[in-house]
DNA sequence: TGCAAAGATGAAACTATTTGCAACTCCATG
DNA sequence: CATGGAGTTGCAAATAGTTTCATCTTTGCA
């Protein structure tokens, strides 16, 4: 059995809950994929700009928006005034941010299983932790 | 002894970090303490009105930046393309936000204290949970 | 295939938030 | 209790992000 192409993976999510593959969105996932930190949405735009020089900026927060919503990408508030996107390929992760350096480090979903688990018995509330970000200091900045 | 009133409290702080303090401070502190919920900038920016009409939104916004830094106020994005902010000063507490019906429910650290300790053994970040809003789904709409 | 409906796009208008600047106010210090 | 400098304000303009709408594309299905 062949391994699935992760683009692929990612176009039969799209598809599948009922959204349409386009080229601009090919384009912005491409880039996406390219970027191995956390775009903005305006940095993901320069960056589309030669390839699809007429795709407008409000397709890319569309297209991120459902990104989004499908739990593709991760809308980050790093600070800046910006909201920052990432792409999910690998699974899913949390971000550790350092309020001081920025720096941003990945970390996988295990630490937060007891979480979700005292979220539903306390407040019976079904958590989605798959988009959290959480603030503080690393090692370095402490 | 006296109790210290929560006003003096927010004020020392302010005054502490070598901030001023100005009458609209004290009338954006106060709309903050009537708002029982999470306000935005621009539902604060109306209730000011009446008291302080010249009042500009810019003001309200870098007020709340400096509050936000001092940690006396939380800021949170509820997914409405607004951001909400909701003073503390009964310590401090994270959100549960559903992502179905919008509710949003308060609790408090306890239930965190777990993680932080984990994140600090296994990542050795010094996680600041003052912010946090976690999305998901409430009992009502699971 | 070919079509209709659902969904997406580009452009412009609109709302939200941030920033630059000159004038003004607070408050620690003398 | 006057003063100077740091900090703030109001305004205008810039930057971010969202929404509306007419037109165009994608896709499931006949």
């Amino acid at each position: 059995m062949l391994p699935m192409q992760p683009g692929k993976l990612t176009e039969n999510t799209i598809r599948s809950s009922g959204h349409h593959i386009t080229p601009q969105r090919l384009v912005i996932l491409d880039v996406l994929k390219g970027s191995n930190g956390h775009a903005s949405a305006d940095e993901i735009h320069s960056h589309v700009r030669s390839r699809c020089p007429k795709l407008h900026i409000s397709t890319i927060y569309r297209a991120l928006d459902m990104l989004k919503r499908l739990g593709l990408v991760t809308e980050t508030a790093l600070g800046d005034g910006k909201l920052r996107y990432h792409l999910h390929v690998k699974g899913y992760h949390h971000h550790l941010i350092c309020e001081k350096c920025g720096r941003v480090e990945e970390m996988d979903e295990a630490t937060f299983t007891p979480l979700k688990a005292a979220l539903k018995r306390k407040h019976r509330f079904h958590a989605d932790l798959r988009h959290l970000a959480i603030f503080g200091r690393c090692q370095a900045c402490a």
